[in-house]
Formats: C-alpha cells, sequence, structure tokens
DNA sequence: TACTCGAGAATTTTT
DNA sequence: TTCTCGAGTA
C-alpha cells in the first residue's frame, strides 16, 4: 500500500501527521511489538492482493470494501481483525464486529482466532446483529420495561399473540391475517419505528387503519410477557441509544473499530444503529456488494450501501475484484447479465484461472425432464470418479426441489435438501423448549399455551378459555391462575383432575431443576410428561425422526453452563448444519447458497413467472425485477468450473400445467460465453430473437403501471393459471409473441401429417396434445415436441 | 374433546 | 399437488 491512500484521507480524525508517525498503523514498516524481525511480514498479510491489504491496513476512518462474489471477502476481514489487534490498535473486546449470520460470525471468530495464533482470547462483540443487540439488551433492559431474563419469541410464538389480538379486537380473521400484521410490524420495527413513529398512512395497511394500535397492544402484550420479538433486539437497543445518552456514550467509549459484514443486505434500523455507534471516531468499515443484496423482501436497503459515500464523508471505498472461485466463462456471463441492473456501483471481476467451459444453456420439454437431465449427468459425473460434494442444484423456490428429489430416490442417488425447517424451528424442540421455560418461568404464558394440552390431557378450547378468564380477572399468569382454578368449579371434573396433575408436575420439576443437571431435566421432564410416549405410539414416518431429535436436543444441552444460556443459544444461535455425511449431491434455493461455492452448478427452471418469480414481477416492479437479476448473478457466480442452466416448456405448478418461456435471464446472457442447446428444436432459438427485440415487455409501461397492472389479482395465480388462462394479460401476449406457446395447439396440423422440424428432421405426427406433439421422426425415433418447432413437410 | 372432511392458498426466510 | 384451517360430527 501507498502512504498517499491514507494521507488523502483529510476526513481522518487521527489527522494525517499522527498517521504517517504512529508506528502502531504501519507495523510493517517499524517494528511489531510482538515481532522480533522488524522487516518480516506479519503472517495476516501473506497471500493478499494489493487491495485486499489496503482493506486490512486502512483501519483509520470510513473504509467500504466492495467484495465481489469470490474475491477473498472474509481473508481479507479476519486479516483485518487480526491486524488491529496483532497492532494493538485496539483489545478484542473494543471491537464490534456484526455479520448476519450465525455461521459468518461462526467462521470469522475461526479465522480470527487462527491468525492470531490462536493465543486471543475471544471477542466478546464478534456475532450476529442479533446476537450482539441481545446481549446489549440483557445489560440494559429495564431501561425498556424488561428483565434482563426476558425470552426470545420465534415467529411461531409472534403469531399466537398477533392473533389473540386480532381476535380480541374483534376483526375478520379471513380479511386481515395474522402473517399480514406480523409482516407489517417487521417492517416498521426494520425500519426502526417504535408505535408512535407509525403514521397514519402506514398504519392504514392493515384493517383500516388500526394498524399502529394493534402494534402498540403487541409491544404491550410482549412487555408484560417480558418477552421480545427478534426485531425488538435491535429495535430497543435502537430506542435506548436514542433516550440515554449515557448508555450511547458508553458504548462509543468502548468501541475503537466497527466492522460490518455482508452491508448491503442491513435495514434501516441495523443502519441508524450503525450510524449512532460509529461516532464519533467513524472507525467504520462495511464490507459488502451490492450485486449481491437479495433480501430487500426482509427490510434490507441496498440503499444503504448506494450511499455510504454521502453518509460518511471522505470514506475509503476499495474495490475486491480478483475473483478467485470461478473460470473466466462464468464470470463473465455473470457479469453481462448484472450490467442490465440501473443503480450499481460498478465493479468488474476478472480471473487468472483461464477461460474453463461456457455456461451451458439446456432447454427440455418439462420438469421431470429436467430432473432427468441433471441426474444423468450427475452420474456420469460420478462415474468418472467425480465427488457429488463437489455438485449443486439452486432453485429459485423450494418447490422445485422436490422434481429432483423424485428423481433422485428412483435413481438412487445421494442428496441433501438444504432448508426448510430449521432444527429450533421443529415442533418437537419448540415443545420441549417450552417445558423447560415453562418450568423456569412460571410466568411464561406462551409456553404454558403450547404445552397445556400436549401431549393430549384432555384440555381443549374450553379449558383454556376458563384459564384465560380467570387469569385475566386476577391479574395472574396462566400457570398460577391454572392452579387456583382447580379449587373452583369452573371445570369439568375430568378437566379438573388433568390440570391439577399438570400444575403438580411442573411445580415437581421445578424443584428437580435446582438439583439436577439441565440435560437431565430436559429427559426426566420429556419423559414424565408422556411426551416421549406420545412419540412412541406414533407410528407415522417422521416419529423416530422426532425422537432423534429430541436426543440430539439434550445432548447439545451438556454443552452449556446454564439452561439459561441454553436457551438464549437456541433461540439466536442454533442453526441447521447437517454435518454434511458422506458424498451427496446439494439441493437448496439460491438464497440459501449465497456464500456457497460449488465445482459443478446446475441452475434450474430459468422461465418466466419461476424465475424471475411472478410474484416479484407483479409487487414489486422494476425494482423487483433488478433484485431478481441479482439472485441470478448470485446463482451463477456460486459455481467454480461448470455451470448449467435449464429451462424446461412445461412445468407443472400446484399440480396444473403450465406452459413456459423461458427466463429473460438466458437472452441477457452474452453469447460468446454460453453454449445453448435445446433437446426440442435445433439451431438458433426463436424466444432469444425476441427477447433481445423486447427484452422488458414492461418497459414500454413504466414502473407505475407496471405496477397497476399487477394490483388485479394474485399473481402467483395468475401464473399457475398461465396461458390456459385467456385473459389479454400483458405477459401473456408476452409469451404468445415470444413462441408460440400457447395451448391452443395449431390448427394445421393433424395426426399422420408428415413434418419437419429443425433438429430431429423429417417424422409423422403420432399424437397432438394441445400444442405438444409426438413424432414418430425417421431418424430419431419417437419425441415430444412443441408444435411450434415443426412445419409442415 | 378429538377426529374428519372440504375449501382455499401457495416465493425467497440471515435472526 | 399438498398443506392448513375451520366447521361439523362422533
Amino acid at each position: 500500500m501507498d502512504n498517499g491512500d491514507i494521507g488523502n484521507n483529510s476526513r481522518n480524525p487521527f489527522g494525517i501527521a499522527h498517521q504517517v508517525a504512529d508506528p502502531f498503523s504501519f507495523p510493517y514498516l517499524g517494528p511489531v511489538p510482538e515481532s522480533p524481525v522488524p522487516t518480516a511480514e506479519p503472517g495476516y498479510l501473506q497471500g493478499l492482493n494489493p487491495p485486499q491489504r489496503d482493506a486490512v491496513l486502512s483501519t483509520e476512518g470510513p473504509v467500504l470494501v466492495l467484495a465481489g462474489a469470490g474475491t477473498g471477502k472474509t481473508a481479507a476481514l479476519t486479516a483485518r481483525l487480526a491486524h488491529i489487534i496483532a497492532t494493538r490498535l485496539a483489545w478484542p473486546s473494543q471491537i464490534l464486529a456484526v455479520t448476519f449470520t450465525n455461521k459468518a460470525a461462526r467462521e470469522m471468530r475461526e479465522r480470527v482466532g487462527k491468525l492470531s495464533g490462536g493465543a486471543l482470547e475471544g471477542m466478546p462483540w464478534l456475532g450476529t446483529f442479533h446476537s450482539v443487540a441481545a446481549k446489549m439488551l440483557r445489560m440494559n433492559a429495564e431501561l425498556v420495561g424488561l428483565h434482563s431474563n426476558f425470552t426470545i419469541l420465534d415467529t411461531d410464538d409472534q403469531l399466537r399473540v398477533l392473533k389473540q389480538l386480532i381476535q380480541a379486537a374483534d376483526l375478520d380473521e379471513k380479511r386481515w391475517p395474522t402473517r399480514q400484521l406480523a409482516s407489517l410490524i417487521d417492517r416498521w420495527k426494520n425500519r426502526g419505528w417504535t408505535p408512535k413513529q407509525v403514521d397514519a398512512g402506514e398504519s392504514e395497511a392493515f384493517a383500516a387503519g388500526r394498524g399502529a394500535e394493534l402494534y402498540a397492544q403487541y409491544q404491550e402484550r410482549l412487555r408484560t410477557l417480558n418477552a421480545c420479538d427478534f426485531g425488538d433486539l435491535l429495535l430497543h437497543m435502537l430506542v435506548i441509544f436514542r433516550t440515554h445518552a449515557d448508555v450511547l456514550e458508553d458504548y462509543r467509549d468502548r468501541f475503537r473499530y466497527l466492522l460490518v459484514d455482508e452491508y448491503q443486505d442491513t435495514n434501516s434500523g441495523q443502519y441508524e444503529w450503525l450510524r449512532l455507534l460509529a461516532e464519533p471516531r467513524r472507525n467504520v468499515c462495511c464490507v459488502g456488494d451490492d450485486d449481491q443484496s437479495i433480501y430487500s423482501w426482509r427490510g434490507a436497503e441496498v440503499a444503504n450501501i448506494l450511499r455510504f459515500e454521502k453518509d460518511f464523508p471522505g470514506a475509503k471505498i476499495i474495490r475486491l475484484e480478483q475473483n478467485y472461485r470461478s473460470t473466466s466463462h462464468i464470470l463473465s456471463a455473470a457479469d453481462g447479465l448484472i450490467a442490465h441492473n440501473a443503480g450499481r456501483l460498478g465493479k468488474s471481476l476478472w480471473t487468472d484461472a483461464g477461460d474453463g467451459e461456457k455456461v451451458r444453456v439446456i432447454g427440455v420439454w418439462d420438469g421431470p425432464e429436467e430432473a432427468r437431465r441433471v441426474g444423468e449427468e450427475i452420474e456420469s459425473h460420478q462415474i468418472r470418479g467425480g465427488s457429488l460434494d463437489d455438485v449443486a442444484i439452486l432453485v429459485r423456490a423450494q418447490f422445485q426441489t422436490r422434481e429432483f428429489e423424485e428423481r433422485f430416490i428412483g435413481i438412487g442417488l445421494n442428496y441433501q435438501i438444504i432448508g426448510g425447517f430449521r432444527f429450533y424451528e421443529r415442533a418437537e424442540i419448540r415443545d420441549a423448549i417450552a417445558y423447560l421455560r415453562l418450568v423456569t418461568q412460571p410466568a411464561d404464558d406462551l409456553a404454558f399455551e403450547r404445552i397445556v394440552n400436549t401431549p393430549k390431557r384432555g384440555l381443549g378450547d374450553k379449558a383454556i378459555a376458563a384459564i384465560h378468564r380467570h387469569a385475566r380477572a386476577t391479574q395472574q399468569p396462566l400457570l398460577i391462575a391454572a392452579a387456583s382454578i382447580v379449587g373452583t368449579d369452573e371445570l369439568t371434573p375430568q378437566a379438573r383432575r388433568s390440570l391439577t396433575n399438570f400444575v403438580a408436575d411442573i411445580a415437581r420439576w421445578r424443584e428437580m431443576a435446582t438439583t439436577l443437571s439441565h440435560p437431565e431435566l430436559a429427559r426426566i421432564l420429556l419423559d414424565e410428561s408422556g411426551y416421549t410416549a406420545m412419540l412412541q405410539a406414533d407410528r407415522s414416518a417422521e416419529s423416530a425422526g422426532r425422537l432423534e431429535n429430541l436426543a440430539e436436543l439434550t445432548r447439545a444441552m451438556e454443552e452449556y453452563e446454564t439452561l439459561q444460556a441454553f436457551l438464549e443459544h437456541v433461540s439466536l444461535v442454533m442453526d441447521n448444519d447437517e454435518a454434511r455425511q458422506g458424498d451427496r449431491v446439494t439441493i437448496m434455493t439460491i438464497h440459501a447458497a449465497k456464500g456457497l461455492e460449488f465445482d459443478i452448478v446446475y441452475l434450474a427452471g430459468w422461465e418466466e413467472g419461476v424465475f424471475p418469480s411472478q410474484r416479484a414481477l407483479d409487487e414489486g416492479g422494476l425494482a423487483s425485477l433488478e433484485e431478481e437479476r441479482r439472485l441470478a448473478y448470485v446463482a451463477i457466480t456460486r459455481a467454480r468450473r461448470r455451470a448449467t442452466i435449464f429451462h424446461a416448456a412445461n412445468r407443472r405448478i400446484y399440480g396444473q400445467w403450465t406452459s413456459s418461456i423461458p427466463s429473460r435471464f438466458l437472452a441477457e446472457l452474452p453469447k460468446p460465453h454460453i453454449e445453448e442447446e435445446t433437446t426440442m428444436s435445433g439451431g438458433e432459438s426463436l424466444w432469444r430473437a425476441q427477447w433481445s427485440e423486447r427484452a422488458d415487455p414492461f418497459a414500454h409501461l413504466g414502473p407505475a403501471q407496471t405496477m397497476r397492472a399487477s394490483t388485479r389479482g394474485p399473481g402467483w395465480q395468475r401464473a399457475s393459471r398461465g396461458n390456459f388462462n385467456p385473459e389479454p394479460q400483458r405477459i401473456i401476449e408476452a409469451r404468445a409473441s415470444a413462441v408460440s406457446l400457447g395451448n391452443q395447439g395449431r390448427t394445421d396440423l393433424e395426426l399422420g401429417q408428415r413434418v419437419f422440424h429443425g433438429k430431429f428432421g423429417y417424422g409423422i405426427i403420432a399424437a397432438i396434445e394441445g400444442n405438444k406433439l409426438e413424432i414418430d421422426f425417421e431418424h430419431a425415433g419417437r419425441k415430444k415436441v412443441l408444435d411450434s418447432f415443426v412445419s409442415a413437410g
């Protein structure tokens, strides 16, 4: 690095002269306290390229590192932390480093530890946004009316509370679904809004303007439950920072350096949180890639990264553009695609890894054929001695995994599907935890409700309602109310007996909790409550797995000092990284694949309506289309050596057959870097010419109209109906004009007719089904083709 | 109280 | 297609 870089940074709070003279800032120029050899380069710098080094050494002042896919971001980041620690710029405890996932946090912790020679005491403030905020909040809970032992609710608990509120407000649950309110509140929290800050216009979005009111009730309810949802962890801290200058001052004082990973994924609340903490030193380093922002629907604001320079004047921008992952064709294809997005910070990846293979684009007849083709290719990879661990299939939406799953079971190919339920979201785990929560915190009403009749104890709606009534009347938690209601005649004798036993059980377990270790307690709880017996009695396919999960849970508990610590771990940290056992293909969504890489990647279902998803197009217009394109970019850049993209002419969505046209993204891939193949037509594909002529069928409408057109109905359904729907809607027009895939079929063809097909040559029509033909070809045998690809021979 | 049946909905999901 | 939810019944 040359000194000019920092020297030019006039905004540096330490001043230029100080910078240059400070031996700690330039340890490689002078003696490093730890190092006996003055000229030796510290280990953490080895193997880093110049921009990476720059990112490591530019410690003072605001820095934005734009790190493209596969450019060694984590290496630079961890080296930066190691550098700050090794040169004593700050103690590990004076660095705040936040990530979005536990996995990223774990990886960073491990790598920093290694770079620092293992002697590093753990960094207490390295973690996810949520775990760091939770830690802060436990120390300051009373400032927002909570106790430091508050519980962290998950989505399930949250929905249950909201549902009760909606019912209490006497709203029609059909018209105003709980989920909608949940996502609204989530959105408000993401923006850093307390109920008071929700304006009338926003509030209008739910139950004729009662949104904000319900939000306020919800927060109140959480307070009485001594609970927080995920959003609250950040929001409460934000409120504390806003209103308690002394607390904020404390943290500002502590954190000499701030580091934020995946900055493009931060939402407004997180952004404000960071800005407050970054002052006055502004030693903040944000790392991200605007092209990989794929979580706007979760509140992430790409704008945060786009305006970094404005918000932190004098910020230094460092671009990591050398890609160490993929070969050139793959990179260029991805690069050409993302170039279609407007509003980028702009960067261009390059590699010296050689050209490699072109990205293949393969058109197939339908979903099953797609799965078959992929299966065949993977098998031949396996036969050549390749490992299945090198292969991933990436899809846009979870439902697409089924086709592959079925096929792979059929041919006996080892696979794993990532995603779906996280470990702690499984019902049995949540039940077990509810038992533990109730035993440690008798006031935990949510836990009580969850398990009072699980396993079945004959305590149904009526009994629960009575307990609720009693609890409200006496201002007591449910468990206490239950204990006293059994002394009255409000319940049926049977329910009374059952509830008496339950309350006595809880009291007994509570007693045991003082003497037993918590894993032991858990085992006894599950056993004596009849929960284990319930699963054993259940002969269904899943019950064995559930028992297994519970065993895993108690095993995991052993690693924790206290039950409290374990519960925090479960709600915040525990993830579902099923150890990759054995040789297996990975199937997952593109979202789940972010940050991962594979030698061989199959990208399935690149069709209009699937990818880009119809819903995204309908709801978000151009902005969503760009996000879908970023997703496509993320997808392609997962591949190290080979990327293969599939599109099918027909797909079954929710049991409905739909014909589809290839994704517009395919037409946006730069031709020199791709290789096209289709099982249905030869030579030049029709759609390509069409799409490049009218790249965006919505373009002539402008975003506003696109949006308006979309509010007409549930877009997903429309997409599922696809061409079966004769409604003259724009997307269908686009389809019709691109390739005549209308299901009507052509009228100029009939059975027995001789036709010509570009790839298969001459043949006789053996069957006609809508626009699909079965043809006995003279040379190629019987094939299914689309009628648009044949001409009368 | 607990089970069965039919209608309706159906992305992506870091914490 | 497949799951969930609510209503109705044993």
